[in-house]
DNA sequence: CATATAAGTCAACAGGTGATGACAAATATA
DNA sequence: TATATTTGTCATCACCTGTTGACTTATATG
């Protein structure tokens, strides 16, 4: 099995998606502070000089990451009917579970002070306005932010303390409950 | 106005416990890596090489930050009756808030590498197990999880977009909605 | 084919980190 | 008061980080 290099025609666009890709999977798993740009080049298969010259620094880099990120509609989807099944089946589904990563990254370098800010406006200008947008009416955005607050939670929870159940059974319960909480979240005060 | 720079008997215990409590401070409001010694010991008023002599290291001091944090039970209560509306109060009252730190410690902390481990551990057996103990019944770890999952979430919301609300009519509306959610988490199933 | 330009590599930098050991000062003990 | 031990300070180390500029190589252009 030799161990090439991995052989690819120099190309600018490709080598800059192919680093916007690794760092998304990276900040997805790591903090700011503690994914390198030596790990996000490593995972690309290119030099780690090229991150500083394509995308200026790794702050940049990281607001790219965010920007190039699934809105939160695109989570939830934009239909008020079957929300709440459809993302306690998101939350609880290890295929789908990926999808949530744009979340993971916020939730990963919310507490950095220098990637913070662009975090903090991701998740308004992403999350908390569409969401205020599909589930309308009254406190919309107090509501969203809820909404937004249990994702979060549940997500971190799996990431720190693992799934919550492997007993099919429990977990069928489960994702029935969290629907009904996350229905709770955004029924109109 | 002099500017006396701490005045302070000599007494190891005192000092250590001055660290202690300034890095409980810091790590409330800051990632393990983003905290540093020489901040922690900067808050405390001592030199930063006696973190690393009383405590042996930064990662043992975090340890023991983690450990001298408050149990679960005391943020929650021990009783089950009024247990949400209690909780709910915690969450939103901006007085008492700070009885939260232990939370964003866990919060700020989870995606380190380093004390991501020590995280899991504590958060394990100072939440999750207590919080099963308070609220019994089936599947009660379970359950107790979705609990801390609404804790973390709402608290990570609250830190990184700011308070839900100004408007103290909202504020009441929303602790009640609050109150309900968690009610719906430790339900049995 | 010759050459200009784009793309990638490499070594090194300045800054910051946690940690260490030699030293100075204060306190306790005799 | 004289001495021993504890407590605190300082300079410094070794390491790691993001970033830069000079260099080499590949690709495209004439």
């Amino acid at each position: 099995m030799t161990k090439e290099p991995i052989v690819r025609r120099r190309d600018a666009a490709a080598t800059k998606s192919a680093i916007l890709e690794a760092a998304h999977a990276l900040f997805a798993r790591g903090s700011y502070e503690n994914v390198g740009v030596r790990d996000i080049a490593s995972l690309a298969g290119v030099d780690a000089a090229l991150v500083s010259r394509y995308f200026g620094s790794k702050e940049e880099l990281f607001a790219e990451v965010l920007r190039s990120g699934e809105r939160g509609v695109d989570v939830i989807g934009s239909e008020l009917d079957g929300l709440t099944d459809r993302v306690a089946d998101l939350l609880l589904d290890p295929d789908e579970r990926k999808s949530l990563d744009d979340v993971l990254i916020i939730l990963n370098s919310c507490a950095s002070p220098v990637a913070g800010g662009a975090v903090r406006d991701s998740i308004n200008e992403r999350f908390h306005c569409p969401f205020a947008e599909v589930i309308g009416g009254d406190h919309a955005m107090v509501r969203a932010q809820l909404l937004g607050a249990m994702l979060l939670g549940i997500s971190i929870s799996q990431q720190t303390s693992g799934d919550f159940s492997n007993d099919p059974e429990v977990c069928a319960q489960l994702k029935q409950r969290i629907a009904q909480i996350l229905a709770l979240a955004i029924k109109p005060f």
